[in-house]
DNA sequence: ATCGTAGGCGCC
DNA sequence: AAAGGGCGCCTACGAT
């Protein structure tokens, strides 16, 4: 006879304080909603049915708020239900998560994970297929219910989502993401900077959870204002696909009245429309709007098809159909991951991290509440400063605008020294912040060589790594045909990509401590963060709670630097505003 | 038909 | 000022 429900939840929590698990100490853990819950510790397991998936919240709630333990799962499909539950989890170590900031990039699974951790090749990965070949009539031992085959690789099987598919299945898998963790934690001993590693994998995994919360909140959208601004842009909303084709048109004919006759014209075509310009006398060698701006003189056309392209976009990427698809209830949504592929920022779809200057003022809070705005002032030359560790550029950051001291050291104007440590740290070596670039050579060489060092790692294929100890691979065209050519320029994007990606990711793990910081600030004061757009922050917070909310953002930003910043010197600033609307931001 | 790629553009 | 880095999403197009 197993415990009754109403009890379940001490149990939980005596069954661990019983192992000795205390504040912060590792509990693996696998749920799924329906079947019940499993947790484990170092030889244990405590594995729970319940159809109930209220009563498993509940027991995670209860751990939660007696114990606190670090919860150690295996990726988002243990995180989502718990975040569903608006359950605010402190502490946690996503595996996949983890992985990624070990090896490098972002496509990842579990059984990836499971045989890189154990050495094993990707390429002897068992596929779904072939799951019965040697299950039904195979070796002895090889147990349909142990979710690791004799060849040590993980049972597709499993998952694939057999995991979940029993308590006994649950507590098998969430001993399994302990082991995992454990394994990752031996990796992360080895990275120049263990403690930092160990930190960051901390950090990443809320950041992990963090978004599995932003997939659920939601951005607060007046769908009254958005529709305003798409049919100013482009008009109502069609009423047909015939209706979508003669407004098409209409957008079209604005641009192409200024052609005399000739051949038909496709503006969605480049080739076409760099065509067309060539019969107006516009010759580009491409046709990108920053270039086409400087012809924009030379014909009326020009103008004509800047303008059709703003509509353009509204119409296909930011209208109706965006709006039908992403904003529900008044919130628009979208998946957000916590590392991209490269350097590892946030990413996050449906639009929330490209949304159009025109379209923000549709971003309002809501009834009784206000947006508390914050963006980190010159992040990245800040973040420079601190991993290069270069006391020149350290001082400057004692500046509200950094880039004046360097300006007044190079004895150039404030917009050139601006352009040449943008340049610096993007790769660029032209034009007329080449001479400010060998300024800035001589008086920050510290910085320029900590940059100039991961551009020669780049260059010659090597992995770099952030100070966070996140690996950036160099995975782009490796093939090697003989063209001399070819390769110089791969190699040069290479060492652009490289030099960008140590200041990037170290931005985007600094950014990513601020963030959780103040998610589990925020909690108190009733605030929800609603958007992390890498330097910016945005929590929607009840309007009684907007000054405790913005002078929580600075604290929060203090703590994240004393966490994180490698130099203790370094000064970092942010703008901070109490807005309803987000177009009211200051840009 | 379906897929990946390229050109383009939005944001940081 | 130059056209350097990242992402997501659109369209057209060519390969499969």
């Amino acid at each position: 006879m197993g415990p009754t429900a109403a009890n379940r939840p001490e149990l939980a929590v005596r069954w661990l304080a019983d192992r000795s698990i205390g504040r912060g100490d590792d509990t693996g853990v696998a749920l799924r909603p329906g079947i019940g819950i499993a947790l484990a510790v170092a030889n244990e397991t405590l594995a729970l049915g319940s159809d109930d998936p209220g009563e498993v919240l509940e027991l995670i709630r209860a751990i939660e708020v007696e114990i606190q333990p670090r919860w150690v799962w295996w990726d988002r499909s243990t995180a989502d239900p718990i975040a569903r539950g608006a359950i605010e989890i402190a502490r946690c170590w996503d595996v996949l998560t983890v992985h990624r900031l070990l090896h490098g990039g972002w496509r990842t699974s579990i059984p990836i994970v499971w045989a890189w951790l154990h050495g094993l090749s990707i390429d002897s990965l068992p596929a779904m297929g072939q799951l019965d070949l040697l299950g039904a009539h195979g070796d002895e031992g090889d147990d349909p219910e142990n979710p690791v085959r004799p060849d040590r690789h993980l049972r597709p099987e499993w998952s694939s989502g057999g995991w979940g598919d029993s308590p006994q299945r649950l507590g098998r898998w969430a001993t399994l993401a302990l082991e995992a963790s454990q394994l990752q934690r031996r990796l992360l001993d080895e990275r120049p900077d263990p403690g930092r590693a160990h930190s960051t994998a901390r950090s990443e995994s809320a950041a992990e959870f963090l978004c599995a919360e932003l997939t659920l909140e939601g951005l607060p959208v007046d769908e009254g204002e958005a529709v305003r601004i798409i049919a100013d842009a482009v008009g109502p909303r069609p009423t047909d696909e015939a209706d979508a084709e003669r407004l098409r048109a209409r957008r079209d004919a604005e641009v192409l009245g200024h052609l005399g006759p000739g051949p038909g014209v496709d503006l969605r075509n480049p080739a076409d429309v760099k065509a067309m310009l060539r019969r107006v006398a516009v010759d580009v060698p491409d046709t990108r709007a920053w270039r086409l701006e400087q012809h924009r003189n030379d014909h009326p056309i020009v103008e004509a098809l800047l303008t059709w392209r703003k509509a353009e976009r509204i119409a296909t990427t930011y209208g109706y159909r965006w709006l039908d698809e992403h904003v529900h209830g008044g919130r628009l949504r979208g998946e957000w991951t916590s590392s991209d592929g490269a350097a590892g920022r946030m990413t996050a779809s449906a639009g929330l991290h490209n949304l159009p200057a025109e379209m923000r003022p549709a971003v309002v809070a809501e009834t009784g509440h206000v947006f508390v705005r914050a963006d980190l002032g010159q992040i990245e030359p800040r973040v420079l400063a601190a991993v290069s560790g270069d006391e020149a550029l350290i001082a400057a950051t004692q500046d509200d605008d950094l880039y004046q001291p360097i300006a007044t050291r190079l004895r150039v104007e404030r917009d050139i020294a601006k352009v040449a440590v943008l340049g610096a740290m993007y790769g660029s070596t032209t034009g007329e912040s080449a001479n400010a670039l060998r300024g800035l050579e001589r008086n920050y060489p510290t910085a320029m060589g900590h940059l100039e060092q991961a551009a020669a790692a780049g260059r010659a294929g090597d992995d770099v790594f952030t100070v966070g100890g996140r690996r950036v691979r160099m995975w782009f065209d490796d093939s090697i045909d003989g063209d001399i050519d070819r390769a110089r320029r791969v190699a040069a994007a290479r060492g652009r990509f490289a030099r960008n990606a140590t200041i990037q990711g170290a931005a985007a793990e600094f950014f990513k401590v601020w963030a959780i910081i103040v998610r589990a600030r925020a909690a108190a004061l009733d605030a929800r963060i609603v958007l992390c757009l890498h330097d910016e922050l945005i929590v929607h917070s009840p309007r009684a709670n907007a000054e405790q909310a913005a002078e929580m953002l600075h604290e929060a930003l203090a703590e994240a630097a004393y966490r994180w910043s490698p130099s203790r010197d370094v000064r970092y600033i942010a703008d901070v505003s109490v807005i309803e609307r987000w177009s009211q931001a200051k840009g």
